[in-house]
DNA sequence: AAAGGTAGACCGACTGGTCAGTCTGAGGTG
DNA sequence: CACCTCAGACTGACCAGTCGGTCTACCTTT
């Protein structure tokens, strides 16, 4: 028939159905148990599948949280960057770029509890990994701030210490989140953050914008 | 002769001593490795005792590290109140609140990355504890802010999303400094970071402060 | 004051359980 | 029948915690 394409979800490229199913799997369980009390076993049960093929896709159970983490990063990346190309002007673009942020996160729960409980303490070899990733953030934030200076609309300032600053109060409102579901939808806090964090450096803003 | 009470360290009360060097060098040990990779032995030869001793004093590798966890925990609590009892006015109180909370971590370098990276992901039993600590804290930083809205200081606002961005942002400048040594004196970033957590919620604050 | 006795502090070889990762081979497919 | 994908029993390393034993400091008793 000119069922060419899907068919039967064609065969051979179910690997990816398989392998992605060990993924999600994996993202419930870590979050769920933590990486160190998680179990391969654990993954291997959620997932439906075998020791045999989890160990045919991943090397190691290390990989598999990495492969996750490394994921999030990379489309955590992406979209920032998409967001804040659409968005006009410099107090928009910090906007946009913490709204995403904050969406991302919202969008999976366990991955958020994997990258912003476990990911810290899993593997000391990778963790030049996450602090150049977090750094990279950093810059990206701090890039806008010092353009904000520059073009005189916030005062002169320490604007790395502000950048980590702001990184660790939108995890840390997304730790909320994760931790005690509050608030429920995770997107209510955005207006208060978003002003908590455009005033912090000194940006005036109009109550409006908040309304 | 008079020498009732120093002697020679010696007498039955050097187990406190014993106890100690056993806490001190955990505290090393789960801040080089981490507390998954950190193995008994390893305390047991940094401590220069044996596991016979460890298991002695400690019930398990796990209540080692509450125990150190939980020492900080009360010492921090202790500490930040009487800071605050010491300062007049509630601005120099929240700052006393910060500065003391920024000091104490400055103070141990191990404990401060134990509590910051460690502690989160140890034990899901004791995550509860560690919630409902951090929520005191929030409380106690919510207090001074609800405070100040009622003395019309700064506007009426979501005061609960802003002591955890404080918690988070305090938390995050110190894990910088653990992971990566800056700031030097950890101190340099009180200043700026005062700032920041103060202008946040909308204290107006004369540059002149700062200097 | 010396001998004998006791308990508490400590030592470290050993054990038992747990788990990451391997291996053999079975089914299906082309 | 060659090859890919997977199943699941198995293995070996590792490590938290145990246990019998030793070594003092400090009594008592004589």
């Amino acid at each position: 028939m000119a069922t060419t394409t899907l068919d039967r979800l064609s065969k051979k490229q179910q690997r990816e159905e398989t392998r992605r199913k060990i993924l999600r799997s994996a993202a419930q369980v870590f979050a769920a148990k933590g990486f160190h009390s998680a179990v391969v076993d654990d993954i291997v049960k959620a997932s439906g599948t075998s020791k045999g093929a989890v160990y045919f896709y991943f090397e190691s159970k290390e990989q598999i949280f990495l492969s996750l983490v490394e994921d999030f990063a990379t489309s955590l990346a992406r979209e920032i960057q998409a967001a804040v190309q659409r968005a006009r002007g410099l107090v928009a673009q910090v906007e946009a770029a913490v709204a995403t942020l904050v969406r991302i996160f919202q969008a999976d729960r366990d991955l958020a509890k994997i990258v912003l409980v476990d990911w810290p303490s899993v593997g000391a070899e990778f963790q030049g990994r996450r602090i150049a990733l977090k750094a990279m953030l950093v810059e990206v934030l701090r890039g806008y701030l010092d353009r904000a200076v520059e073009d005189s609309k916030i005062a002169a300032q320490d604007t790395e210490t502000a950048a980590y600053v702001w990184i660790g109060a939108i995890g840390e409102v997304v730790l909320r989140w994760v931790n005690t579901g509050k608030p429920d939808p995770l997107e209510e806090v955005l207006a208060p953050l978003t002003q908590l964090l455009l005033l912090s450096v000194g940006f005036t803003v109009s109550p409006a914008t908040f309304l």
